[in-house]
DNA sequence: GCGACAG
DNA sequence: ATCTTGTCGC
């Protein structure tokens, strides 16, 4: 698929701020997706060489089925520190140079880390959502910023992320007993639909399929 | 100032 | 993210 820049990539902290300040408000937090789903994408990282290589795998399936159609790797320089806050700005651009290697143009794209629960509304899924105007969903397995009530045991459960008395996001079981995801809006999904896709990715594991099937490229020999 | 902190 | 074996439980 054919990629545009947005922006020039920052070399500071100071400066990705701006970008995150400047395209927060291109976020669109209403469901705009095609209908209905036919393919989802998930996208993940490994780091070679002591972590001076950074390796994005992208996984495309079929939706509602979930089998594999695609995938791609794409191997970079890593080029900007993981500081909590600006995770994209050293994931985004070996994720757009597998992204360029796909042939399915994927519907939705699930994004490893938030969305917009996020200090500044804007994590790595708003982020990628907004360079390529697709839909993405925020699925982080661990808390960034936000409050919760505890969550019932039981799969689809499910509570409400508070951040600065908004609801930024949901805590949401996808497993009967196991430690849940942290969901928000990326790009054209509302929070409800999030929840609802995320759950239909997750019929047998904690992670979606997606992420799963990315996880494994990302981080295999 | 202190603590928290996606991957 | 990554370094790493066995072990507890469904």
């Amino acid at each position: 698929m054919q990629i545009y820049q947005l922006h020039d990539w920052p070399e500071t902290e100071k400066e990705a701020i701006a970008i995150q300040e400047t395209l927060k408000h291109q976020v669109i937090t209403i469901d705009q997706l095609k209908q209905p789903i036919q393919y989802v994408a998930g996208v993940d990282m490994g780091f070679l060489a002591n972590g001076t290589i950074s390796r994005a795998a992208v996984a495309v399936l079929s939706f509602p089925d979930l089998q594999v159609v695609e995938t791609t790797l794409a191997h970079r320089p890593t080029s900007f520190p993981y500081i909590p806050g600006f995770l994209s700005f050293r994931e985004i651009p070996a994720v757009l140079e597998a992204l360029e290697k796909i042939q399915t143009i994927p519907d939705l794209i699930l994004c490893d880390g938030q969305g917009i629960a996020h200090p500044r509304r804007f994590g790595i899924a708003c982020h990628l959502g907004v360079i390529l105007d697709i839909p993405t969903i925020g699925v982080a397995k661990s808390l960034l910023i936000g409050k919760h009530e505890e969550l019932s045991l039981t799969r689809g459960s499910w509570q409400p992320l508070i951040h600065k008395n908004e609801i930024v996001g949901a805590v949401l079981r996808t497993r009967t007993g196991v430690k849940p995801l942290y969901i928000s809006s990326g790009h054209r999904v509302s929070l409800g639909t999030a929840i609802d896709y995320v759950l239909q990715c997750t019929p047998k594991y904690r992670l979606p399929e997606t992420t799963r099937i990315a996880d494994k490229l990302a981080s295999s020999r």
